[in-house]
DNA sequence: GATGAATGAGACTTCATTCAT
DNA sequence: GATGAATGAAGTCTCATTCAT
């Protein structure tokens, strides 16, 4: 969360301090509500938590949407920092199964917050970031299937819906089978290799 | 849907041919409506839609809250009876994967109205006959087990995982890639396989 | 009650006989339960208590309103006749106080129906035959005055306001105390008696 | 009313000039088209005569019920310290009769919203003040009974169904009678005094 | 720049009354 | 004549957003 200020959209100046904190607050007290409480929070609600009135968050995101979209924001450029991290990884055949375990993860210290990512009004995965996402993600299907550990035929299509299932399996029931999510993904995994390849599930 | 009124709720007098008519009318328009604009729709728009006065709704539905249930318990009265239909196919083995592709299709069907299918909130399933389905979903998985079909350690709530992530993934998907979940569900379905079965995906 | 379908309005046919009880129930009903939840029951509760659909109130009442006003017919007629035999009772001198401590007790047995008994919207008392009220109660107060036991500045506004006083306390107080308006009652007559009367309350 | 903003709940902030303005006007407006057209006036109503949104009425006071409420606040607040005053003025045997009267000049004033002063559904008096109520009126009662000017059976209870009383009359008559309660107060006064003692009425 | 009061469209729901069956 | 389904205006209340302080 702490990478989004230091990344100045172009052409705005840098927020003063003081600014740049009660956005800070906004956003963790908007991720704390939707934790809590799902997607129907309102904006006053956020405002209070963050110790802030509504037209302080008002000045800072233009919209309850702006608000939300950053929030996946954060979420997606937390995970496309771990696929670069998996990416670079010194076992070429590990690193998509290693890149989706950690996304897992990642979407699962977020629920409540997830509902954009992935979605059918964001076709191309989430915020501008996106295209950098598909190109990784790219990559890293084609050594998993140079390496054998992928089936020929898989797409980064299925990768993506692989996530998408992930991220709904985490919605759903983290909060009551925090590791449903893990079992479910393994089951994908297993799904993704070629059929000689060893299973080990759970 | 034409099921509804055949069903009448036992203690209760059938409902008058007109009324049914528009029992009838408002349903249609409810799931017509989800399915344009998501969960958000008011009440009224579902009145007029059905071409009734939002007292008529009320008449029939004593809240918002219970017409999406009768929205859930019609899809899920449909997914009940293909499931019981599969049981009762001659190839036990293939009697689970039929009954996910089913099911698949029935939800492809009513994208708009899923949300509250395996939920959370709903976690034995959905609606009154929830038993029924857990008790015939164990019985499917013993004999695709039984059948070297389906891996040992695979349980019902991995099977119930599988559904949620179709749902999911028809909700997210169904209306710009109509086919990208059946192509998801076979990976799943490839996940649930022995690792020595040849696997056959797409 | 009883005494309503034997005075069949002039011009109009009797009711059918099955009619008639229909009309009967309908008044006992509203009389239940507006004793029972006060004043904000609806049509539709008063229809089926009474085991007629609210087709069936309409008929035979044009209105709520006219409904209202058939139960306040009913209890200002109990309330007349209960004059009139006072009136006619031996002692003059008593007749006066005989009458208010019954017309507090029918209104006790009417609890929830008498908002409307001596209100500013009907100010002559109520119904068609106020006048004959205002004329019997002023022949009792006559002779109760030349009787030496009320005062000879007390008129027949006094006395109004004296029913409006235990229609209100019954109202607000029967329930909890049943005999609270009675008390009140007393404190009213001993208001009413010339200073040199002995005053025997409670 | 305007002891209102004066006294601000403890622990709360007192309001901003606008806001409190604002719920002025809302008290304002309530009082008045509750007096013109009783107790089912709408909210929305309410809010266009004091000149501002639903919205705003709703931030002030959270309920109808609460608005409605405050109303019957300002109301016992001032009869409150009239009887304190009452209980201050030198003549101990004039302060019951002082303040009965007073308190129907304020009712008087504050027609259509008294319905629920000395109610079955607040027995004790209303709001949060009520046992301070009780407990003056039991010392005026008294010192009215040393004083020999009031009856020794009369209990406070009986002072509160006066009260109760002229609440009634005030709200059906002062319309159309605007003395009408005065005479009916006099004539409970009467009552209440000693046999002995010279009535002077009217 | 921050505050929180105000806004007002619109949400869900009720209920006296009408009318097709 | 009876029934109860349908009506729809109106009610209470919410909440994303704007604006005076």
């Amino acid at each position: 969360m702490s990478s989004e200020q230091a990344r100045p959209e172009d052409g705005e100046r840098p927020l003063r301090r003081d600014a740049a904190e009660n956005r800070e607050r906004l956003l963790r007290a908007a991720f704390d509500l939707f934790a809590e409480q799902g997607p129907e929070v309102g904006v006053n609600d956020i405002a209070r938590r963050a110790g802030v009135g509504p037209g302080t968050l008002y000045r800072r995101f233009p919209t309850k949407e702006a608000l939300i979209d950053a929030l996946y924001d954060i979420v997606f450029d937390e995970i496309l920092d771990t696929v670069h991290q998996a990416l670079d990884s010194e076992e070429p055949g590990e690193a998509l199964e290693l890149c989706l375990r950690r996304s897992g993860e990642i979407m699962a210290s977020h629920r409540g917050c997830l509902a954009r990512l992935w979605t059918a009004a964001r076709p191309d995965g989430a915020g501008d970031r996106a295209p950098e996402w598909w190109a990784v993600m790219d990559r890293m299907l084609e050594r998993a299937q140079s390496a054998g550990r992928v089936r020929q035929d898989v797409t980064v299509q299925d990768v993506r819906a692989c996530l998408i299932s992930v991220r709904c399996i985490v919605e759903e029931t983290v909060a009551d089978s925090p590791d449903l999510w893990r079992r479910h993904l393994d089951l994908l995994l297993a799904g993704l290799r070629p059929a000689a390849v060893t299973q080990a599930v759970g």
